[in-house]
DNA sequence: AGGCCTCCTG
DNA sequence: CAGGAGGCCT
């Protein structure tokens, strides 16, 4: 039965479809949250990206966590809380230094920030990958 | 043309 | 989160 689900193609089609625009979605509300802590940050008189840090115990942190990862399903790596500091600090220096004049000034953070995306798991790049993590 | 993405909405 | 429109790239 299950077997005849995965390998029907629309089926396919239709959950990596699904699988984008979830990351879609998630890729926005972490960029939003980013700028209202970044201006947060500067309504609250910080003067430096020094001052600026992102750990687990961080309102920033917990907003995001709340949004993917509210059961804690998964332990949050390092890595993210060190990209999701990154970010802040770009935004945050953006901001400050009036970037945000400009309609596309987000553009350049994207670019920079896309760069230290991770690399897919090997496992998404399996054709078998819904079994796969179906087995896990 | 088809796939992937962003932006805006609901 | 899901849908839809529009842009970009192959």
């Amino acid at each position: 039965m299950l077997k005849m689900f995965f390998s029907d193609v629309k089926f396919n089609r239709c959950i990596t479809s699904q699988l984008i625009k979830w990351f879609s979605n998630f890729r926005e509300f972490y960029y939003i949250q980013m700028e209202k802590f970044a201006r947060q940050a500067i309504n609250d008189g910080v003067t430096g990206t020094e001052e600026l840090t992102v750990s687990r115990d961080c309102e920033l942190y917990r907003a995001l966590n709340m949004h993917y990862n509210k059961a804690n399903d998964f332990e949050v790596p390092e890595r993210f809380l060190e990209v999701a500091q990154i970010t802040l600090r770009e935004f945050f220096n953006a901001i400050v230094a009036g970037k945000d004049v400009d309609p596309s000034w987000k553009k350049a953070i994207y670019k920079v920030i896309c760069k230290l995306d991770s690399d897919i798991p090997e496992i998404f790049k399996s054709p078998n990958c819904l079994q796969e993590l179906l087995h896990e």
